[in-house]
Parts: structure tokens; C-alpha cells; sequence
DNA sequence: CACGTATTTCCTGTTT
DNA sequence: TAAACAGGAAATACGT
């Protein structure tokens, strides 16, 4: 699993196998798909996952890649589970260059992680610990030097410590390389979410997206070149990340499968490109987020925090930014169009099955119940279109019962993850949409 | 500018 | 025990 290469780690302790045996958390080759008998799953995922798997091979390339990544991180479906994962890295931009900037070591092309694929936020246990023990070994770190518990952590927990906290736990040479390897990570997988949103976007829905705006400038004969650029987030991405950061005080442990956040960042970044065409935000900028950051310095003996210049923002962020804004306008005259809000945005990824990659389902199509399969990976989603990158299911779920008193949902009792149009809901039943 | 709406964030407590 | 659920309270963006 974690050949690299064939490159030997020169003396210095393997974080990952020596963890794994401390704390028998991690289950085996959560994306090598060497090994998979020991996954366990929900069933009806799981039956979902099959059904959306076939389905998906038909269209595009991001389909296929993302099956193939299924074929990795959900090894249990035999059809699949010889693909790997040249694929997905063909299809990101994100490539060992960026990733290696900094350092200079040769073999590097060779021994990148598969962690390096995902967000970080999503990574597991595992990777969070290849990551570790990569950079031990490319800087020659003494692994001994480490205390191995400062590594169990998955990947939300470990995008939420602090530079100070970094450097505190991992020392201030390993947690000074650690923290910026980190930062470029998570800025460069922004940028990834936001091109795979775009291609995505103008590729399979140009036609319709472009129909959807009479009032366009594109009208006078649009280019894929003029969407995208229009579209690409101008916004200062550490400020979202410094927001995303500072407000996750509270580490909720993600899941500590592998292959399911694996499955979820995909998802996040792949699926979400495939939602609401009609959707303003989800072809807006990022917003110029003037988050105060807290500040640090840096002294060889101590860690100073500053206090905050300003005080943190709390509740909604703002939609888009300025340019998206004009580029908004321009679409559709001031009132907003389908996919606004929460409601909808969960009932077009509803009424799309075959593209939504199995994070919801229906339960009761009639009813109008239905039911999160991957939660966090939906409020990700969901996140993504807000550009939001804090957003969390917890968060999610609270605006969910805000709707229970509008009777856009109704409750379902003593189910978990389980919801139900109420009459005041429109756009999911069968009737409405012509089947 | 005030106000209303729709979240977003945070929190405490409860249930599964 | 962790993950969800429940809702109150307050913050915030944005439209009118």
C-alpha cells in the first residue's frame, strides 16, 4: 500500500505501520483495493452504490472516473475492483509538482500518496498518517522524535489544528513543513472542486444553462472560455479556509473509514458538478471573505497568538462575490432562480438518481420521503454551492428543522437521516416533473 | 436605514 | 459512545 515507488524509508520509522498496530483503528488498503474483506457496509448503500456504479459507466469521463475510484474505496463489488487509480489522476489537476513544491527530491514522482488526490479535510486516519510519515521520510525527519498518538487524527481534525498547534505537535520543524505542505493541499484542492464544478458544468449542461439566460451577456455568442473565466472564484481562498478553520473549534472525528471519505470528497468535488445547471451560485466566485484570521509569530522558543484584529464573523456567509454577483444579475433579473434554497438544492439532487452518485435516495418516492446516504458529503456539496467550505450536516440538519414549521418538510419520526416533502415543497413529485 | 427571510453558527440537552 | 435529532439564540447576507 504504500509502495512509493519501491522506495526504501531509509531508516526512519513507519509511522503508518507502527500506529496501526498501537491503536487497530485502521481498516486495510482503503484504496488500494488490494484488500477488502474487511469492510462492512450498509446495504442499502451499498445496493444504491451498485446500481448508481452501472449506471455511471455510460457517460462521461468523470463518470468513469468516478467509478473507478468507487472501484477503490467500495472494493466489495467484484466488476469493479481491478480498476485503480491512474484514472483519478488524470482527471485532477492536482499533480506531484504542486504537491512536491517543497522539496526537491527526485523520487517524488513516484511515491505520492493517494491521499494526495483528496481533500484533506476528508482524509482518514491512514492518510493523515501517509501523509505524516511521507514528509518524515522526505525531510529525513527523526520519526522517534514523534509522539505516534499526535498522528491519530483524520483529516477534518488535522485541517482544523492551527499553525501553533501544528508546530506544537509535531515540532517546529516537521509541524512548520507539515503546515504549509497543508495549506497548499487544501488551497489547491479548492481550485480543483471549483475546475471540475466548471467543466463539469459547461460541458454537460452548457446547452441549457446558456438557454436559461435570455437576459446574458453570453447571448451575443458565448464561449466555454467566457463561462469558465466568469465563473473562476477571485476570492481570497486562505480566508475560507481560515474561516472554515478557526470555526471548527470543535473536532467532530470524521469517519475513519477510508473509503468512505475517499468516496465523500469525490463526491463532493465530482457529483456536485452535476447538479442544479440552474443554479446561480453554483457558477459564482467565491466572495471576498474579509475573515479575520487569527495571527501568530513565530519565536524559537514560543508561540505568540494574537488576538484577532477583528471579531469573527458568525452566521451566513455572503453568497457570492462581487464579479459573480454582475455575472448573477445578468442571468436572471433579481428573483432567485430554482436551486436557491436548501430545500430545492436536496430535491434536485433527489429528482437526478442517476446522477447523484448515491449520496440521497428516495424511501417513498410517492410520499416524498427520503433519506440521506451520505450526509456530511451532501452538506459538502451543499457547502460547495454556497461556498462554504465549514459547512457541515450538522448545520445542514438545523436548517432541514427549520423547514418543519414552514411544512416545506414534515417529520419522520425515530428514522435516522430520513425526511419528507410537506405540502408546502414543490418540483419532486412524479406528477410535476412529467413521469 | 429598518426589516424580514433564509440560512449559518453555536450550543445544550435528548434520543437512537 | 458516537451520531443524529431538537430547538433556542444570535449572527449574518441579502432583498425590499
Amino acid at each position: 500500500m504504500r509502495e512509493r515507488g519501491g522506495k526504501k524509508s531509509s531508516g526512519n520509522l513507519h509511522l503508518s505501520h507502527t500506529l496501526s498496530l498501537n491503536t487497530h483503528t485502521h481498516t486495510h488498503s482503503h484504496y488500494c483495493g488490494a484488500d477488502y474483506t474487511a469492510h462492512t457496509r450498509d446495504s442499502d448503500t451499498s445496493n444504491l452504490d451498485h446500481t448508481l456504479s452501472r449506471s455511471a459507466m455510460a457517460s462521461s469521463e468523470l463518470s468513469h472516473i468516478l467509478n473507478n475510484a468507487n472501484a477503490n474505496l467500495y472494493p466489495s463489488e467484484p466488476s469493479l475492483h481491478a480498476a485503480s487509480f491512474p484514472a483519478m489522476q488524470r482527471s485532477t489537476p492536482f499533480n506531484d509538482t504542486h504537491y512536491c513544491n517543497n522539496n526537491n527530491n527526485n523520487n517524488i514522482h513516484n511515491t505520492v500518496g493517494p491521499w494526495q488526490q483528496v481533500n484533506p479535510q476528508f482524509w482518514s486516519r491512514r492518510n493523515v498518517l501517509d501523509w505524516v510519515d511521507f514528509h518524515v521520510e522526505e525531510s529525513k525527519y527523526d520519526a522517534t522524535l514523534l509522539n505516534l498518538d499526535c498522528c491519530n487524527m483524520d483529516g477534518s481534525v488535522l485541517c482544523s489544528l492551527s499553525r501553533d498547534a501544528m508546530m506544537a505537535t509535531f515540532g517546529p520543524q516537521l509541524g512548520e513543513t507539515l503546515h504549509r505542505n497543508l495549506e497548499n493541499l487544501k488551497h489547491k484542492h479548492v481550485e480543483d472542486i471549483t475546475q471540475n464544478c466548471m467543466l463539469n458544468e459547461t460541458y454537460e449542461l452548457l446547452s441549457s444553462f446558456l438557454l436559461d439566460l435570455p437576459q446574458s451577456p453570453f447571448n451575443d455568442g458565448p464561449t466555454l472560455d467566457s463561462v469558465i473565466v466568469q465563473s473562476v472564484p477571485t476570492g481570497n481562498k486562505e480566508s475560507d479556509f481560515s474561516y472554515y478553520n478557526e470555526y471548527k473549534t470543535q473536532l467532530t472525528p470524521g469517519s475513519d473509514n477510508g473509503y468512505e471519505s475517499y468516496s465523500e470528497s469525490l463526491q463532493s468535488s465530482i457529483t456536485g458538478s452535476f447538479l442544479n445547471p440552474s443554479s446561480p451560485e453554483s457558477a459564482g466566485s467565491d466572495s471576498d471573505h474579509e475573515y479575520t484570521e487569527t495571527h501568530y509569530t513565530y519565536s524559537p522558543k514560543s508561540f505568540i497568538k494574537q488576538e484577532p484584529v477583528e471579531k469573527k464573523r458568525r452566521g451566513r456567509p455572503p453568497k457570492l462575490g462581487r464579479g459573480a454577483e454582475h455575472f448573477v444579475e445578468n442571468k436572471k433579473n433579481k428573483h432567485a432562480p430554482r436551486g436557491t434554497h436548501l430545500w430545492e438544492f436536496i430535491r434536485d439532487i433527489l429528482i437526478h438518481p442517476e446522477k447523484n452518485q448515491g449520496l440521497m435516495k428516495w424511501e417513498d418516492r410517492r410520499d416524498g420521503v427520503f433519506k440521506f446516504l451520505k450526509s456530511e458529503a451532501v452538506a459538502q456539496l451543499w457547502g460547495q454551492k454556497k461556498k462554504n467550505t465549514s459547512m457541515t450536516y450538522e448545520k445542514l440538519s438545523r436548517a432541514m428543522r427549520y423547514y418543519y414549521k414552514r411544512e416545506i418538510l414534515e417529520r419522520v419520526d425515530g428514522r435516522r437521516l430520513v425526511y419528507k416533502f410537506g405540502k408546502n415543497s414543490s418540483g419532486w413529485k412524479l406528477e410535476e416533473l412529467g413521469m
